[in-house]
DNA sequence: GAAAAAAACGAACGGTCGTACTATTTTCCG
DNA sequence: CGGAAAATAGTACGACCGTTCGTTTTTTTC
């Protein structure tokens, strides 16, 4: 293990400023991530912090690419240890509603959904690209479930993969909103009805 | 029905205010509402429309109120002419889906719900009673499904409410990001087996 | 340890924002 | 029609924004 020779500096203070401009994007939007208060918030320069992102749009992209692979560890990886099928597919809704509780001030990657869903540019491409990642995931999941015969064989994961999304939106906008608790437990119930339907 | 005699020049530039301002923040948000871009959409200057409204945020305020008004003009109002029971749910539903569909391009309260969601102030406060009185509407519609016998005695009609909410909140995203037409169906599939699971 | 390269700073720019204040114009009422 | 009242315009302000540029400090390399 090398230690860090070529480049170090520079990349560790970008790894700072990424975290921090992560916590700051996830309680205010990528939209409401300023330069001057990420400044304030690493405790450098404007300047300084501008120079490691040619813009303000390369940070963001950077930021969200961060909010992405951050979920992605604590959702996808730990499920991807449980076998194919049902349970892998559990594991997933069970992870998803876990980070939607951890995060309950704020998911950056929800709130880029809404900030750029009409909002063409570079920004709207990578929060498209990542969000339909995300749901040929858990249709590939789901279709695991299928080839298992732990669902039925006429089940359209396409569907069930747009049914799970709903109620994860669902339970995002009520944790916000109104009781988590509640939330949470009408969730769980909705997924348990929608597997019930296509249970063999 | 008396004309307009005492205020009228000032009601009805009012009026036309918030009409522009309406189609601007249903494409940019109410965070994205600016005084200037408005005046100008309105042909006015940035004080004229400013005296109007006390401040920015009583403007906001007003504008989200129209969108309410919208909504509820569109969809609340032609489902109450229906009857009483599974008739009036689903126009509910319908009419919600249809509202998704005209206002591709963004949907005022939506927006709002979003931007203002974790955001604490006046126009938080004004979005979450907002929501929540239309989810208690849909709630008493569903109620009076149960009532009527058309759903299952036992049926739960928070939690019915809970995944419309849902399967509605996936059309909306997907209809944005993805494909309106597919994600119209799903969302109708999704409507059918919810009201299958729970017929008597 | 000195030279080269990278990183961070500091000040300034042009721009937009919401708002306050004062003038001017338009509308309303007797 | 004329005077009061309401509506609109005009201007200016302070604050913040992303970005640029030249300088200074720190790090890396030889």
């Amino acid at each position: 293990m090398s230690s860090q020779p070529a480049n170090s500096k520079g990349a560790a203070t970008r790894e700072l400023i990424i975290d921090r401009a992560y916590a700051i994007a996830s309680r205010e939007g990528l939209e409401g991530l300023s330069i001057g208060d990420l400044a304030q918030a690493v405790g450098m320069s404007k300047s300084g912090v501008f120079a490691h992102f040619g813009s303000r749009e390369d940070l963001q992209l950077a930021v969200l690419d961060e909010g992405g692979r951050r979920f992605g560890e604590f959702v996808l990886i730990p499920a991807l240890r449980k076998p194919r099928g049902l349970a892998r597919l559990r594991a997933i809704i069970d992870g998803w509603f876990d980070w939607v509780r951890e995060n309950q001030h704020g998911c950056l990657v929800m709130s880029a959904i809404s900030e750029y869903d009409s909002l063409p540019g570079p920004l709207h491409d990578a929060v498209v690209a990542r969000v339909q990642r995300w749901r040929s995931d858990t249709t590939r999941a789901t279709q695991m479930a299928i080839d298992s015969g732990e669902l039925r064989a006429d089940t359209d994961p396409q569907q069930v993969s747009f049914e799970i999304f709903g109620i994860a939106l669902a339970l995002h906008h009520d944790t916000r909103l109104f009781d988590p608790k509640l939330a949470r437990t009408q969730a769980e119930r909705a997924i348990e009805r929608l597997f019930a339907a296509h249970s063999p």
